[in-house]
DNA sequence: GTGAAAGCGCTAACAG
DNA sequence: CTGTTAGCGCTTTCAC
């Protein structure tokens, strides 16, 4: 077949039909299993036309599309790599085709992104870029099911959502840190408008609190979950006095940007300063020394959100919003150790 | 508005009409543009109404769904993010949505997305899994346009497609490494069956010849594209009698690998090894020494196979298959260095 | 078992 | 400037 040979129109069932002698609607109960005499002929003429049933009929039909859009705000990040992962493999067993959209962190192109799948898609999963936002009133608006995953959001409707343990896994970290003798300990935050940034900041000040320790203003660094913030938020971390001995970073792609800086820098981790991260990595491992991380189960977050989804597909629409959170855990490597003499 | 509040079926255009008080004709002039009397009212009803029209009638109308589809063998690549990035830029000067599907470099995965979104796009920006394979014909078969980014496909009649010079970046590696001085290079290459992998092995083997130099078989590892395949390729290069004192790795993730794995092993670079990688990357900077690579212009990439699809599907049916191949540059950093003297 | 008719929501073509 | 008619491809009645 060469390319662009689109002279000769899309076969539809009616082809089909006169092909095999018979009517439309035989070829439709065919297509759909039923028992049909001419089961043969029907066969034959399907594959001799290559036939492919319209999706915009059946979707105008129907009035569904089969499809669901899974809306995340940085594709590039591992942790939403997983979580395409889960959605995808509940999808598979399912009639729906899942689509994906990048938002870039950014409002815009969030709101473009989802008003460019309405009408197109059955329902939603967003990874909100702001919990101050409300993008997915556009998705309720338009009487769309909507998942919220990884990030909650205040304004609006809260539909359903699937959520980690921040606080606990932001707390858990600082106790591993104060098990291990530190009492200075700093943090590289997410941004203030975003749920993990803001819960995981609460934990550690949480887990601080806890552990009766003190938190000067400068140990709280306020940063934008990329490589190039987590960088510059510890230079200017590791410029406080005094300046803490182990430090708890938010997210995966800080973490690499503030060891980038520590590794330029000459700081030796974890002999000068501990570190945990947020998020595993396949580079936690790799990195040297191997990271001491928080982590999440993330395919299953996926899973467990396009499940949500397909039960409000199937109907239950009078269900309260359901809201699941999972467990954090500490994954101990080797960039943690106890603090040096003090100087 | 109530999460699943779908009783009321989402408004028509005839409801709008009837609000309004004209017929659906004229909503339709007025939503497509045109100048309309009642033009006020309607607008009222339509915001009233929170109408959207169908996309599903539209398409079947139509016959054209206006959307496209992006399918990548990676998200998590910086590469193919920064590649849907180029899409996407020219998409929304376009009349036209990108959706995004997700292969992971599995060819049965990649045939099942290609499946599921047929019927439901109009035209395919493809990254091939494998050059021997022949998923693509799906695409070709069903009439539509589609376009091959990056790698190409020897099986089937080819379509447009846009490469990158990988042979031409990999000779002008060693010619870099020559002019340093090296004698012995080895390298990572990638998957035989891919056109980077093959390309990039042709390059680096041409630039050897060109400069008269020898490659021992061992100086030559097969893997991945994976960052675990390329710490493993370079512990085994590493153990080869003589060892290279300098390396070329085929992709950003195996680079990645093997600069763990040097690192691991306390092999200091570029003092006992000089590294240049393929594809540039937020991290090359980060690292310790910075990274040289082979860059090539990502963004450009995906607005040029876009671009490629837009003239398809724009009606350019009859021209033969175009093939764009972009340059690949040299970018210098810190991670290459003359040999040290023979031991 | 099978078929004929009707309609999902929208718009091109043809009147007015 | 506006309305009427017809039909995109499919499936749900309702008949036979």
């Amino acid at each position: 077949m060469v390319q662009g040979e689109r002279s000769t129109r899309p076969a539809t069932i009616v082809d089909v039909a006169e092909a095999a002698g018979v009517s439309a609607m035989t070829v439709s109960r065919f297509l759909r299993g039923d028992r049909v005499k001419a089961a043969d002929r029907i066969e034959e003429a399907v594959d001799a036309l290559a036939f492919r049933p319209s999706e915009a009929a059946r979707s105008l039909r129907y009035g569904r599309t089969l499809t669901v859009a899974l809306v995340v705000p940085d594709i590039t990040n591992p942790y939403f790599a997983a979580v395409v992962r889960g959605v995808e493999s509940v999808a598979r067993a399912s009639d729906y085709t899942v689509v994906l959209a990048n938002s870039d962190e950014d409002r815009d192109r969030e709101r473009q992104a989802l008003d460019a799948l309405m009408g197109r898609v059955d329902g939603v999963i967003l990874a909100p870029v702001d919990e101050t936002d409300s993008n997915g009133d556009t998705v309720v608006a338009a009487g769309l099911p909507l998942v919220h995953l990884d990030r909650a959001t205040v304004r609006g409707e809260a539909p359903d959502s699937v959520l980690v343990d921040n606080v606990g896994g932001a707390r858990r970290a600082v106790e591993h840190l104060v098990g291990l003798g530190h009492r200075r300990i700093g943090t590289i935050a997410g941004p203030e408008g975003s749920t993990p940034g803001r819960e995981r900041l609460e934990g550690f000040l949480e887990g601080m609190r806890a552990a009766g320790l003190e938190v000067p203003a400068d140990h709280v660094e306020r940063s934008d979950f990329r490589e190039s913030g987590g960088d510059t938020a510890m230079a200017r971390l590791w410029r406080t006095t005094p300046r803490p001995t182990a430090v708890l970073v938010a997210n995966n792609q800080m973490t690499l940007g503030a060891l980038g800086w520590l590794r330029r820098n000459g700081v030796l981790v974890p002999a000068e300063l501990s570190v945990v991260g947020f998020d595993d990595h396949t580079f936690a491992e790799l990195l040297d020394p191997p990271l001491t991380v928080i982590d999440r189960p993330m395919e299953e977050q996926g899973a467990e959100a396009m499940r949500l989804l397909l039960e409000r597909l199937a109907g239950e629409t009078t269900a309260s919003p359901r809201r699941i959170v999972l467990p954090t855990t500490l994954v101990e490597r080797r960039s943690c150790a106890p603090p040096s003499e003090e100087p």
